[in-house]
DNA sequence: CGTATATATTGATATATATCAATAATATTT
DNA sequence: AAATATTATTGATATATATCAATATATACG
């Protein structure tokens, strides 16, 4: 279920290069750990790092596969990657991206013990898997982590509602729009959207075909709202864009 | 904000109709309160019974209101209502239909304290209403209790996944099967679905326009799936509904 | 009890979106 | 570098679903 290279207990003697090789030593003073064990102590950061490993992933590799046993939270360390639902007759249903350094739990934790989406690397990533029950001690003696573990649950569910209304209120130049918006003020922080985000992705996000998802496109592109060069989309009126997502 | 009468405090002479009129004396012993409750001690449930009143809402009133502050969580007593998140363009999206004994409680509760759905009653329906502060004490001395209220999040979760697949990746006919045995099995527990269910809250359920529901309705009427008589819908062949429900 | 108001029904028409097919461009492997 | 596979693009066509309009039925109201 795992690949990938085990690493935490390596030297790495490879030039640093944050968006891919990561070799983090201790979650006490980790600068990629998730905002959220801000909240934890010294003696909590122990006994995480003493039950986490650090795990790449090459482009593309599954990193959590849904209907599998939840063992382990995730906290991506680099890189970036897509979470998932398969749904019916093989059509994927992105839920959202998740970028460094975020933390991934699941409904499955409180519930059955399983993956009910699926996540996959989009670029090399890198990701420490925590053990999901010194996961849950710790949740249940420290209450401000907990506070903070259902206000990231929260905020999942809010962000669900939120697909579900704009995917199944608003028609297809909607939906678009708001799959770049959410790229760029969400993602990259930048109105340009790197090549890894595939058209079937951006289909994917939208719950539009492949083809609608091009002809958009090449729509917002006539029109000047974006522009586009081997692969990579710049947004270059992003006001026309919110105007658009806004009409649905 | 709060319609209805409130109770409480009241003796009723009125002749006893469990789906219309409780007062409901002590959580400690209450009949009507949520499974979940059940995981706490005597003293836990009289702290909860201090802090809680009961209100009565006609056929139609609104519980919830989204966009307001989430004060109180809920228990439903009897009755029935809808939760719904109020969309785009006065479009409003059913998340799921609330019966006796569901807990309410919502992800604005560790986010931003405000309701991000609204709730409404379909029938006459007995609530009782707990401070926010005192349920979340409750919640983290209480492991037990925290661990089930997560289950019932991580469920709620997970059912609207459910929604967001079915809505996105099924058609017509597989959204409306889905409705009608989602009445039939989780709700009524029954093949008959009462007439207080409008065309209207069908359309909403299954993100589709009130005409089209009315179609397909008449459709399954048509192939001998459903009979139809003043309002009420009964399922006749429950196996064609699992069938289409399958299909998509 | 009749009038008003909301809800339900139906067929005709419009429209958004998916599908298909054929080609082009990229990426990946040998 | 050639060959193969994958991904992207485009226009033509099919189809699902929404909208509209006109009528019917039920429900609330004074």
């Amino acid at each position: 279920m795992f690949t990938g290279v085990l690493s935490s207990n390596e030297l790495s003697f490879t030039t640093m290069n944050y968006s891919q090789h990561i070799d983090c030593r201790s979650c006490v003073d980790c600068g990629f750990r998730s905002p959220m064990f801000d909240h934890l102590s010294h003696k909590e950061l122990q006994l995480i790092n003493e039950n986490r490993f650090e795990i790449k992933f090459n482009k593309g590799e599954i990193i959590r596969k849904q209907g599998t046993f939840l063992s382990h939270v995730i906290s991506l360390n680099s890189g970036l990657a897509k979470l998932y639902i398969e749904g019916l007759n093989g059509k994927n249903l992105i839920l959202r991206i998740i970028k460094p350094t975020s933390f991934i739990g699941g409904p499955g934790m409180y519930y059955d013990q399983r993956h009910h989406y699926s996540v996959a690397a989009l670029v090399d990533t890198s990701a420490c898997f925590i053990d999901i029950n010194i996961f849950k001690e710790i949740i249940h003696s420290n209450p401000a982590f907990a506070a903070e573990f259902m206000k990231g649950f929260s905020i999942n569910m809010l962000s669900t509602y939120d697909r579900l209304i704009n995917i199944t209120q608003k028609q297809i130049p909607g939906r678009m729009a708001d799959a770049l918006l959410y790229f760029s003020d969400e993602i990259y922080n930048s109105n340009k959207i790197q090549s890894v985000i595939s058209k079937q992705d951006l289909a994917d996000l939208t719950s539009m075909s492949k083809d609608s998802a091009v002809k958009i496109l090449r729509a917002f592109k006539d029109e000047g709202i974006i522009s586009t060069q081997s692969g990579h989309i710049e947004i270059k009126d992003i006001e026309a864009l919110i105007k658009i997502s806004n009409i649905g």
